[in-house]
DNA sequence: GTTATATTACTGACTAGCTAGTCATAAATA
DNA sequence: TATTTATGACTAGCTAGTCAGTAATATAAC
């Protein structure tokens, strides 16, 4: 019986290979431009064995995303614990996005696709996906907790109350979707400046503030 | 010469028809998922043609992106001429953005595109293309514009002094970039909170300016 | 402890279908 | 008759997914 349980861990460590292997060779090419033959071949495998463990490609695609989303919620949930009031708490969230976008630039740049770039899918695969659907719940969840934080942060006085924090959320979300698929042009306008990427991130965390909070001096 | 300059006008008529039916749909496909057979038949011609009129599959998409960009500086240029503050005429500029995103929706789309999803794209094909260089200029160009106003709305004193105009600039246009793109679950989540596409414009539009003023009240 | 059997992990070759781009030929027009 | 405009059939190459069969491992029998 302890045999069987050892199968399956080596079973999803494999997985977990393929997932691997297939996320860094997605961080910077679309679903479409990765072919199975190619993440197969990653890690030594023939195509075939790919649907061993995966139903298909685009399950296989939200099994990354599920995978990042789910770091991601923690990492929000975790920073968020640090704050009291409203605002404190609502920055950390920021700063939680801040941080998964730098720690895990491959996961972040992965999690804004499969809601943008949706109709690159086969919209019944994606659905019959259980994946699909947690990831569907996580998203949500994250939303959620930056919303309640700017009403918290307005009932205290701390936040402007004509924000409305589902758009100011939202917002926030917006500018990290945009931020990751920057093009190369608006990015050689910053390097001229001397601003690099870090710098940046930081400056539209404090200019985001700013938009909100009650008094700006 | 009347007849070869009909002729002439003839053939930018086809061109322009063509321009047009990749453009339609391109709007909510990706530049690997519309295939030239597609695009040919949409306008009733057979695929072989388009190569009359275009050098390759990555010109032809250039030069819907170079019709795009057109409109969008010459709407951005006419409208900031109605301000006179650096700060009206950055406000001016935003609305220029949002009008052009409004009213081309599809070029919008489009435009944010070949910046961001670059990786579609054979680099070799895409930078022998004439209209690419001229995109990329126009992007500076209308780039250049916003970073000038907040620089002089600074000078003047009503935009803060510690906002910088580059990052401040290429902002706005990542809040665009990822409003278009912006994943489905985001936009239901604002349909149920009863904001429509206009009003989240908008807001965001007066949340941006909130960030960058001097005094809020 | 060795051999036979059952289970599991894996893959090569294949199907069916799609793609951009070419080119000799045909149609339309000057 | 000459020129421009258009195309159908084709090449060469790629893709996801399948499946019969092979290799490796675990269990059972002797």
């Amino acid at each position: 019986m302890a045999l069987t349980k050892w199968k399956e861990r080596e079973r999803q460590q494999r997985q977990n290979d393929i997932i691997d292997a297939a996320r860094k060779l997605l961080a910077d090419r679309d679903f479409d431009q990765v072919s199975m033959d190619e993440i197969a071949g990653q890690i030594g495998l023939g195509k075939s064995t790919l649907y061993l463990y995966f139903k298909n490609k685009e399950s296989l695609y939200f099994a990354i995303v599920l995978r990042g989303i789910r770091i991601w919620a923690e990492m929000v949930k975790k920073e968020v614990k640090k704050g009291n009031t409203g605002l404190e708490k609502f920055k950390l969230y920021g700063k939680a996005n801040r941080d998964f976008s730098n720690k895990y630039p491959d996961y972040f740049r992965l999690l804004y696709s499969p809601t943008s770039i949706r109709k690159q899918f086969d919209m019944d695969k994606m659905s019959s996906s259980e994946e699909f659907q947690e990831v569907r719940e996580l998203f949500k969840e994250i939303m959620s907790i930056g919303i309640d934080f700017i009403q918290k942060g307005i009932e205290e006085g701390e936040i402007r109350p004509d924000v409305d924090p589902t758009e100011a959320t939202i917002l926030l979300s917006v500018i990290y979707n945009g931020k990751v698929n920057m093009g190369d042009w608006a990015k050689e306008l910053l390097e001229n400046r001397g601003i690099d990427d870090e710098k940046f991130s930081k400056d539209i965390g404090d200019l985001f503030i700013h938009m909100i909070v009650k008094d700006t001096d």
